[in-house]
DNA sequence: CCCGGTTCTGGTCGATATGACGTGAACTTG
DNA sequence: CAAGTTCACGTCATATCGACCAGAACCGGG
């Protein structure tokens, strides 16, 4: 196929006018912890294609919002949750065809909260349901257009937030013990921590949590009651990525 | 000022019809090793707006190809350079009036090249030149459009793919020393690294760098023939990130 | 040809980090 | 109060990391 619709070399040399003209969407894969599970929201659509099928909430960006304001307009209108700092963006996908009706680019925003549950029914959509991430990735449940793409790119890049970051401390509420953070760990990665050696290495990482006076009362097993912590503040951060730890270092 | 011009909850129910009409293009951070400085492709913008001033490479997404694909042909195009595993995206960019013209969203690439000097002539850019890295940071040069932010943010990328993935031997040339290898370590962290160490901990990482039988001409000031080596192949993967390490593992 | 200067490469050593595990404290239920 | 459970803290062996040293292998000049 020959390309150059709008001499495809740009910018140093095109015509404003003659340009392929695309959607831009925001779509946001909004993780949550239910019970030791972790899981994503989703809406079922209503309207060809697809129809019937879950998908990633999502919609259009507007010419006069950022990225980020799109995002972060469309968490609200799903979740009713103000919370800017917990949006990050992980890719954009723009495969011919993903959309059948037409030119769609979406960029992906990640979004991690706690307990979604309760929120997701003053929804405006049509029906919204939280699923289990893992029943997404077996096939179990089917997405519709490349979503399931995007939320695999979106667990992967939880995966790698959760060690760099203190971003875990948004899937639990504002005041959580070392053991419900540790379950997340557990949930998202896969594997089992050891409670002791958890807590050393979280408390030396700086910022992550910080511990109120209280404690959390014990479970029905009984148990000696837990300390309670709140987040800390080190998990708000612009653009990509960050992190310049070195391979070795020298004098 | 109010939103919603195509019922901006999608995509449970919107009308295809009906929707901002965005330009999509793909910026491509080209970064090159030369003597020891980090440099950046730019071509000179022939129009306005930012009439003369540099600009990242890029160009128009077709709705025939993918975003990688867009990515790839505006490499080939600006360097003649044919390598599809080094090109990383790391951003979307869609700020209201980042393109006084029209709506342009940007998906931004990350290309790494050994010696692209030879090759920019080639270009069928109006101009082209590299320039060092620092320049362009400390507004010595300065960009069009939001390319300062998007340099910044590639730059950030690049630093942590140096640290998880053997990508800094595409800064190199096919065979390489490890002092070489360690220049590019040193340039882009900006940091002194041990050699000694250095080797220890490259040659440990499994899969990234290979040694021939082989060894390099001592340089003019004499000193003992460096190894060399060749790149492995552990730096081609397609999503967002990867590595799971752990923060403390368990039994 | 020897010698000082240079670079590469292997090794040592102490500090720190990590994984495994033991023990007492504090709370539960029966 | 006894038994069971969870949390908090400490210990210990091992692995990794940063600093550094010394020998090997090359250069140039005397």
């Amino acid at each position: 196929m020959t390309t150059r619709t709008a001499r495809a070399q740009a910018p140093a040399g095109y015509d404003p006018s003659q340009f392929p003209a695309f959607a831009v969407t925001v779509d946001i894969v909004i993780l949550t912890m239910v019970q030791g599970e972790l899981q994503v929201l989703l809406v079922r659509r209503g309207q060809a294609p697809f129809d019937g099928m879950w998908a990633v909430p999502g919609g259009f960006k507007l010419p006069t919002e950022t990225l980020d304001q799109a995002a972060q307009r469309e968490l609200v209108e799903e979740t009713r949750v103000d919370a800017a700092s917990l949006l990050t963006q992980f890719g954009a996908y723009g495969d011919p065809g993903r959309d059948p009706r037409m030119n769609v680019v979406t960029v992906a925003y990640l979004a991690v909260l706690r307990d979604v549950g309760t929120v997701v029914a003053g929804s405006d959509a049509a029906e919204a349901a939280l699923v289990k991430v893992a029943d997404v990735l077996d096939g179990s449940v089917e997405l519709a257009f490349d979503h399931l793409r995007i939320v695999r790119d979106a667990l992967a890049r939880v995966r790698v937030e959760l060690e760099v970051s203190g971003i875990a401390t948004a899937f639990v509420g504002t005041t959580f013990t070392l053991a419900e953070l540790r379950s997340v760990y557990e949930a998202v990665w896969g594997v089992h921590l050891d409670g002791a050696n958890f807590r050393r290495s979280i408390v030396a990482e700086q910022g992550w949590v910080i511990p109120t006076g209280r404690h959390a009362q014990s479970g029905p097993a009984g148990g000696k009651p837990a300390e309670l912590f709140r987040a800390g503040r080190a998990w708000k951060h612009g653009g990509p990525i960050r992190r310049p730890r070195r391979l070795t270092k020298g004098k």
